[in-house]
DNA sequence: TTGAAAGCGATACCAC
DNA sequence: GTGGTATCGCTTTCAA
């Protein structure tokens, strides 16, 4: 049996295609009969007919489609904060008859390839998540193709893209300022050796750098860790010769990582090192002692839908950024609050 | 400047539509000229021109797109087992030629109005990820559109649908199983209070129930257990009421939380209570005692990409369950193994 | 070696 | 109130 078409609607109903396209689109007041009009829902309902997206777009210019690019590659790394900012907004388009769906570019993916990828399914517009590439001609490629609104989540914006910052640097600055005002002037900044996760880490690094220019005295370092318990291991057994006396480590699960193997170490918490993670787990809670963390909050999903539907009805709109995450500290026990 | 079209590349090099077809399609080999292909090619370059996949699709009969729906709601509680498997799958079905986007079907809509939506992109293959609404009216509205390939990625498939095990039961049965061997008979089963993981609870409640027919003087029942500190708190103060021995805490974030707070009413784990999560999580092995957990083993990304591959090929292999996940206990101190 | 043209499915203007 | 038909962008057969 073949896919029903508007036309095998049409026949068994015994009206024209036109009539099935204003019945089915609700543009049938006042110019088709009731008793018609039910012939052609039944018909319809009976075929079990379901009209073809690829050909609506074709004839009516645009597809609806909202694409979501993530790097398919580092999107296990990004947690809670980032799944659950996708399943609401997700919802959010849908309610603004936009169809969000995720697309992620694969690893070998160039820049170039990538943006073809997501141009070929006219999409009216692209949020590149952090970490999605996205350069200046990534941008001319989807706009000449019909994309009325790339939003670039994540700094900084590709030149002709909108953005949404998401101020990594803000998240170093923030545990920086923290540490710093606690007296620490040897800090640690954990850079994660996994793939991916260059483009959160190294703002952050920055971001405590930047804070710490304020003290001539302190001291702002690098320290790598993979996200494993031998790795830790290592990093603790050799801790004492580094002469830190806190770490940034990244973001909580780090954290917890590392914290763990410094207790095991004999190291103490916060007595000798002082330990602040990042994204406010509850899980980072559970530990004795309780782990501090910068908590960031995004813009909110409904927010960013908003603006997309916006950019999407007014193409023209000049780019610019549009609004920012802000970062807080939890100060808990980890970094000196002795608890 | 208008979007270009293979109209305007054909205009620029100075030739027909359908040489412009053949040469980007790679068609051209002894059809086309070597001089014409350049001049082809040159034009497509410098108009930025990308294909329309809406009109390729539409002319061809197949979209090659897979649809991996997923329901929005729950996502965020999946964890990192699920988003390496999208991530890895994504890759691997690129691999194939085919385009992976995920779909997030949400919350309030009927498995019905998910599955319209999706036969609307008329995907070649959509596979539902666990929790995702498909009935069997969903998969004869997909199949009915053309979708060739409807895979239900965790139990039951439903009517029609292909299946990959993902077997819940038998990850409560693992952990009954090992809990009622180190002699334990009055077990609590977590259930979240979350919305959207019954789907998984229930059937690892059975699981374990399951697994203690075996033992007449065995006694499984539910403990309720909301995802917040408080909820825990609670559910710790009122503990020793309830009579149990061990607790199967549904995966290793609940098993974290409440054990922590068994540990602050000062109920001994494992001494008091054992405790058993699933997921085996890095985080579970920082807990002092360690977690013992439930690992997980899903049919890896590139097995699945090739069932899909397959099926999408032959269309008319008879519905079954592929492959099947298995599950194994990783005993550490939390559950008796005293450290 | 190249081009004309049919047709995929849906929409919406214009005529009846 | 209803239907004919041009059109969206692309592929592919057939003819030149």
């Amino acid at each position: 049996m073949p896919t029903p078409t508007s036309t095998s609607v049409a026949r068994l109903a015994g009206v024209s295609r036109a009539t099935v396209s204003y019945v089915l689109n609700g543009l049938a007041a006042g110019r088709v009969s009731d008793a018609t009009q039910e012939k052609v829902r039944v018909a319809a309902e009976e075929l079990g007919y379901v009209p073809h997206a690829a050909a609506r777009s074709l004839r009516s210019g645009s597809s609806g489609l909202v694409l979501i690019a993530v790097p398919a590659d580092t999107v296990p790394a990004f947690g809670p904060l980032f799944t659950n900012f996708v399943a609401a907004f997700q919802a959010e388009l849908q309610a603004y008859g936009y169809t969000g769906v995720l697309h992620g570019a694969s690893a070998g993916n160039t820049p170039r390839d990538a943006a073809r990828a997501w141009a070929e399914l006219r999409p009216a517009a692209v949020i590149a998540m952090i970490g999605a590439p996205l350069d200046e001609a990534s941008v001319e490629t989807l706009k000449r193709s019909g994309t009325s609104a790339v939003v670039s989540y994540g700094p900084p914006p590709a030149p002709g893209a909108h953005g949404i910052a998401m101020d990594q640097e803000e998240v170093g600055a923030v545990a920086g300022a923290h540490l710093l005002g606690a007296g620490h002037r040897r800090i640690g900044v954990v850079v994660p050796v996994e793939h991916g996760l260059a483009m959160f880490s190294a703002p952050r690094l920055a971001g405590v750098r930047s804070a710490a220019a304020a003290y001539p005295d302190a001291r702002v370092g690098p320290v790598e860790l993979a996200y494993a318990e031998e790795s830790a291991a290592e990093l603790a057994a050799g801790w004492r010769d580094l002469g830190l006396d806190a770490v940034f480590a990244y973001n909580d699960e780090y954290a917890m990582l590392l914290m763990r193997a410094l207790q095991d170490t004999g190291i103490d918490v916060p007595g000798e090192v002082a330990v602040v993670g990042a994204d406010d787990l509850l899980l980072g809670r559970l530990l004795r002692p309780r782990l501090t963390s910068v908590r960031i909050e995004l813009p909110p999903p409904a927010e960013v839908a908003a603006l997309v539907d916006r950019l999407i009805r007014e193409p023209d709109t000049p780019p610019t950024v549009h609004g920012r995450s802000t970062a807080h500290i939890e100060a808990r026990e980890s970094s000196g609050r002795q608890g």
